[in-house]
DNA sequence: CTCCGGAACTAGAACGTTCTAGAGTCTCCG
DNA sequence: CGGAGACTCTAGAACGTTCTAGTTCCGGAG
C-alpha cells in the first residue's frame, strides 16, 4: 500500500550515512559547515532514498514561510496573465507563491482563510469585493497588497494601472487621426469603470471637444457593447472608445452587422489587450495593462512591508500603453458634420 | 513592527484562558471532550486574541495534510474551467486543493517539485509534457491522476474526454443536417489530436462516406486554423470539423473574407465550448466537454487511491456533449457535386 | 461507605525540520 | 611545545500542533 510506507526523513538519511540529522540538514540546504567528501556521500544517500525536504517542518521551524498568498478568480483571464507575472516577481525576490482560487462556489473570504492557516507573510489580492472593514481586519494581521482595486486605503497597498492615462491616450489617438465626436461606453459598476470615464471626459474637455462628450452606458460583457451599439446607432459617432475588450467585442459586432464599416465608419477602442483582441478577425485597438511592471510592483511591495522597510507611498500607478491594430483610422472627409452612413 | 511580533498560538489562549493546550485544541477542533461552560469561554478567548489555526504545525504533527496538488497552466482557458470544478469536488470530499502554476517561465518540473514539498496526499495534472519515465518515477511516490492526457500506463489513473465520441458526435450532427463532404482540420500534436482525427475517419466510414474522408493539418491555434483554411478554398467541403473552437475561429474568419456564407457554403463544429464559441459574432456549435464530471471523476479516483480503496480500472473516459449554435445548417440542395460558390 | 464508570481535563511525547552551543580535530605560529 | 583559530561535526532544544495515557472529580449503584 503506497500510502501506508513512510516517507523518509532527515533522520533516515542520517543513519543510513552514519552522520548526525544535524549535518544532513546542513547539507540539503548548502549551507557552511560541512566537508567536501561527506557532503558528497550524504547527498549520494539523499538521492538514493529518494528523500524530499517537509516545507510544513522546515517553515514550522523556521518562523519565516517565505510564502506569498494570491487570491484570484478563475474567471477572469486578466487574472491569468498577472498570475505569471507574480511567479516570475516573486522567484526573483526569493520567494514562494501560494495560490487560493476564487470559484462561483467558492468564495474571497474562504480564499483568504485558507492562505492565512497556510502561514502567508503576506497577500496579494486582485479585484475583489470585500468590504474595506474585512480588508482592513486582515491587513491588521500581514501586509496586503490590492491590485485592481480602487480603494485609497492607508492600511493596505495598492497596485492598478492608470485608468484615466488610459482614457487619455485612447482619445489622444482618436483626436490625432483627426476624430472630433467620440463617444464613450462606460462599464457600469466594474472597478476602473469610473476612472477610466473620467479620464475620457478629461481628455475632450483637454482637446477642447467638451461638447461632443457622450457617454453611453455599458459593462464588462459582450452583451453590454452590443446594447450600447443599438443606442449609438441612432446618431453614430465617428469613434468610440469601450469600457474593456470583450464589451468592445460585442460592439463591433453590431456595427457591422448594421452596415457601419470599422474602421472606415466608426473606429473602436478597447481596453486591456486581452487575448480577444488579438484574433485576426477582431484586431482590435485597445489599451494594453503593463503587467510585467504591476507584478512587479506588488511583489516589491509585499516583500518591503514583510521585512519592514518602510516603502514610500501605498499606492502605485501603473502606465498603460497604446496598442493600435486595425479597428481605427482616420474619419471619413466629410465626418464630423453628420453621420456618414443613413441607417 | 507588524512582522515583528509574533502570533498567537495555543498557548497563548491556553495561557489566557487558564487551561491547558491541549484542551484549546480540542476545543478548536471540536473534539469531544470539553465542557460546555469551558467551550465556550475558550472560544471566546481564542476570538479576542484573533487566533488562527497553525495549517503547518496541524498537518506536520498528524501526519495527513488531506491535500491535493493541481498543476494547471496559466495560459490554458480549458485549465480555469477545469479548476473551478475541481475546487467543488475536493470540498466535498473533504480535501484541500493546492494549486502550482505552469508559466512561460515556470516548467512542469518546478511546479510539481512544490507540491511534493507541500506533502500533498495526491497529484493532478493537467495536460502537460512530462515523459513517461518521469511520470512513473513521480507516481512512485504517490497517486497521480492526470487528465487530457492520452497516457494510458498502468502507474497513474487517467481521466479524459472522449475525443473520438466528440468527433463522431460532430460528424453525426452534419451528416444529419444532409451533409456528405466533411473535413477534417487536424490538431497536429496537441494531446487529443490524434483521437480526434481517428474518430472522425471512423464517423465518415460508419456513414458509407469513407470517399470524403479529408484531412487538413492544423494545430491549436488561430493561425493554424485560417491556414487550413486557405488550404481548404481551393475546393470547399460543405462543412468541415475543427480540433478546437481556437482553430476554428481563424478558420470562420478566413472563409467569411473569402466570400463563403457560415452556415449557407459551409458548416464549421469547433471543440471544447470556450468562451469564444459564445461571443455573439462568432457563435460556434462545437463539442463541449463534461468539466464536472471530470473534476469529480478525478478527485473521486485521487481520493480512492490515497484512502487505498483499488477504485476499478485507472482509465475514465467521459463524453461530451454537441452544443449546437449558428453555425452549422443544412448544405446548399446543389451541394455536394461541386462547390457551391467560386472563389 | 466503597467502588466503579464516565466526563473533564492535563502532562508530555511526537511530527521533521532548523538552530544554538559546544565538542573534537587539525593546522599554524609564536 | 602550547595554544589560538578554523574547520567539521553532534546533541538537544525549539517551532505549534495532535495524540496517548493518564489523573482528578463526581454521581450513583452495590
Amino acid at each position: 500500500m503506497q500510502s501506508a510506507e513512510r516517507r523518509t526523513t532527515l533522520a533516515d538519511v542520517a543513519a543510513e550515512a552514519g552522520v548526525s540529522v544535524a549535518l544532513v540538514s546542513i547539507v540539503m540546504r548548502g549551507a557552511p559547515g560541512a566537508g567536501a567528501a561527506t557532503r558528497e556521500r550524504v547527498l549520494e544517500v539523499a538521492r538514493r532514498l529518494g528523500y524530499q525536504p517537509d516545507s510544513r517542518a522546515r517553515l514550522l521551524r523556521s518562523g519565516r514561510s517565505r510564502l506569498l498568498g494570491v487570491v484570484f478568480d478563475v474567471r477572469h483571464p486578466f487574472h491569468h496573465d498577472l498570475l505569471t507575472g507574480l511567479y516570475d516577481a516573486a522567484g526573483k525576490a526569493g520567494y514562494q507563491l501560494t495560490l487560493s482560487a476564487v470559484t462561483p462556489l467558492r468564495g474571497e473570504r474562504t480564499a483568504v482563510g485558507d492562505l492565512l492557516q497556510d502561514r502567508c507573510e503576506a497577500l496579494v489580492l486582485f479585484g475583489g469585493q470585500l468590504r474595506a472593514s474585512e480588508l482592513a481586519s486582515i491587513a491588521a494581521r500581514l501586509p496586503v497588497v490590492a491590485m485592481m482595486r480602487a480603494a485609497r486605503r492607508r492600511d493596505v497597498d495598492v497596485v492598478h494601472n492608470d485608468d484615466a492615462l488610459g482614457s487619455h491616450q485612447a482619445v489622444d489617438h482618436l483626436v490625432g487621426l483627426g476624430h472630433r465626436r467620440i463617444a464613450h461606453v462606460d462599464g457600469g459598476e466594474w472597478h476602473g469603470s469610473a476612472e477610466r470615464r473620467a479620464g475620457y471626459q478629461e481628455a475632450m474637455r483637454r482637446h477642447g471637444l467638451a461638447e461632443h462628450i457622450r457617454v453611453v452606458s455599458g459593462g464588462a460583457g459582450e452583451e453590454d457593447g452590443a446594447r450600447a451599439a443599438e443606442r449609438l446607432l441612432g446618431d453614430p459617432p465617428t469613434a468610440v472608445t469601450v469600457f474593456n475588450d470583450l464589451s468592445a467585442t460585442g460592439l463591433l459586432d453590431v456595427l457591422r452587422r448594421n452596415g457601419l464599416g470599422v474602421p472606415g465608419d466608426i473606429s473602436v477602442v478597447g481596453y486591456d489587450d486581452t487575448g480577444l483582441s488579438r484574433l485576426a478577425h477582431i484586431d482590435l485597438t485597445t489599451i494594453g495593462q503593463d503587467i510585467d511592471t504591476m507584478a512587479a510592483g506588488a511583489i516589491e511591495r509585499a516583500v518591503a512591508r514583510i521585512e519592514g522597510t518602510p516603502a514610500g507611498p501605498r499606492e502605485m500607478v501603473v502606465p498603460p500603453r497604446l496598442v493600435v491594430r486595425g479597428t481605427t483610422g482616420a474619419p471619413r472627409p466629410a465626418a464630423g458634420a453628420r453621420p456618414p452612413r443613413q441607417r
